[in-house]
DNA sequence: TAGATTGTTAATCGATTAACAATC
DNA sequence: TAGATTGTTAATCGATTAACAATC
């Protein structure tokens, strides 16, 4: 994530590094895991094995935030995960406007783990006048023209962009601009002049792919 | 990553950052970016400012593998691009085996993107009695079971993986055992027992979601 | 208690940035 | 030439790991 930190914002006192912040959600995905086994305890070990990642950086990540585990036991599971939730911000239901209904549209509001873990896509938004009107699981496809009116009067925070490459920045400047502050980016596009306030992920599987290839070498 | 890399490596003074191999698909992208805009020279300059990251990060990303540019002009987008390519192995065709035809298999099939980035999806498994026999795309679903047989016929070394969690792992370990070499995974869990010289990247779109929440309070 | 594990400090390791000679 | 930009070195910055006192 481009954090855009510079000379002029720099890191405060107190505030926890992006890198952190983006391992607290696999901590949380790992203790439903284990809560889900039965496990009612767990420690740093076991944690980082689960995760192949070493204890002393859970234990370091974790100390950012607060105590929360007991000295020779470890941590108790149900109690870690409620307070990961709460640092994450993710005891609200969040609201979601997924713009473009292609395949991976359809993938998306299909996949029930958005759901599961409180992200209720909310709204449809697609440029095609075939699709435009349709209703997808209850929710009417709108017009890709109406993104900002609507975005803006039902005060929506997050969006998921599953648009074509050639309609992201314009899509992304319209989003910015009707107060979404975190962008959930399919588009294998750099998306520019975002606020410092606003937050984009890039999701781009052919990337990794790529990634991966040179070992194959 | 992990670099399983022997001793016996192409480069001399020792291996590159696995985060700098994660910059160079990004570096290509911007490269055929550029070309399709016409634009024939390119400067570490352009390339940072299109990335979000800076002049210095590129051109000493790069200088990990040769030198490419020219003092005073920048480099040549082609030739760039066609040495990265040749650096991430992309001068060839990838065969790609996809497990599990859910709603995410389904949009992943449909991703042409995969094909026009030389990645061929060849093979579909599935477990579902109703889907096997199937053709998608010219490609006949095959039943799970065969998969370690028909990879390992096919000597196919990539794999995406859209399959339940529960039985994420299970296919894993077969597909190691199938001889896959690189796994681009959709379940949103920590796969183990993993060799080194075998790549997994996970795709986790929660994990961004919830990364993002963290700032939104 | 004895063993285990936390939270934290200090040391180490690695990545990014700044700066600049070389040179197109 | 004058301006621009590379490739590289050294400095800075930041993240990870090791180690251990505290203590359950």
């Amino acid at each position: 994530m481009a954090d855009g930190t510079s000379a002029a914002t720099k890191r405060q006192e107190g505030q926890v590094p992006d890198i952190v912040i983006g391992r607290l959600p696999l901590y949380l995905r790992t203790l439903i895991l284990l809560e889900k086994e039965g496990k009612e305890v767990t420690s740093s070990q076991e944690l980082g094995k689960q995760l192949g990642i070493s204890s002393a950086q859970i234990r370091k990540d974790l100390s950012h935030f607060g105590e929360f585990g007991k000295q020779g036991t470890g941590y108790a599971v149900s109690y870690l995960k409620g307070q990961l939730k709460e640092i994450l911000n993710l005891d609200e239901v969040w609201s979601v406007a997924l713009i473009g209904f292609g395949d991976l549209g359809h993938a998306l509001v299909h996949y029930n783990r958005f759901s599961e873990r409180r992200f209720n896509i909310e709204l449809i938004f697609d440029a095609d006048p075939d699709k435009i009107g349709h209703v997808i699981n209850g929710i009417i496809i709108q017009n890709a023209e109406k993104i900002e009116e609507i975005i803006k009067a039902k005060g929506i925070k997050i969006a998921i962009l599953a648009v074509p490459i050639e309609v992201a920045q314009t899509v992304t400047d319209k989003l910015v601009n009707a107060g979404v502050r975190a962008i959930l980016n399919y588009a294998p596009i750099t998306l520019k002049n975002i606020p410092q306030d606003v937050k984009v992920q890039t999701i781009d599987p052919i990337a990794h792919l790529q990634k991966m290839t040179y070992y194959l070498g």
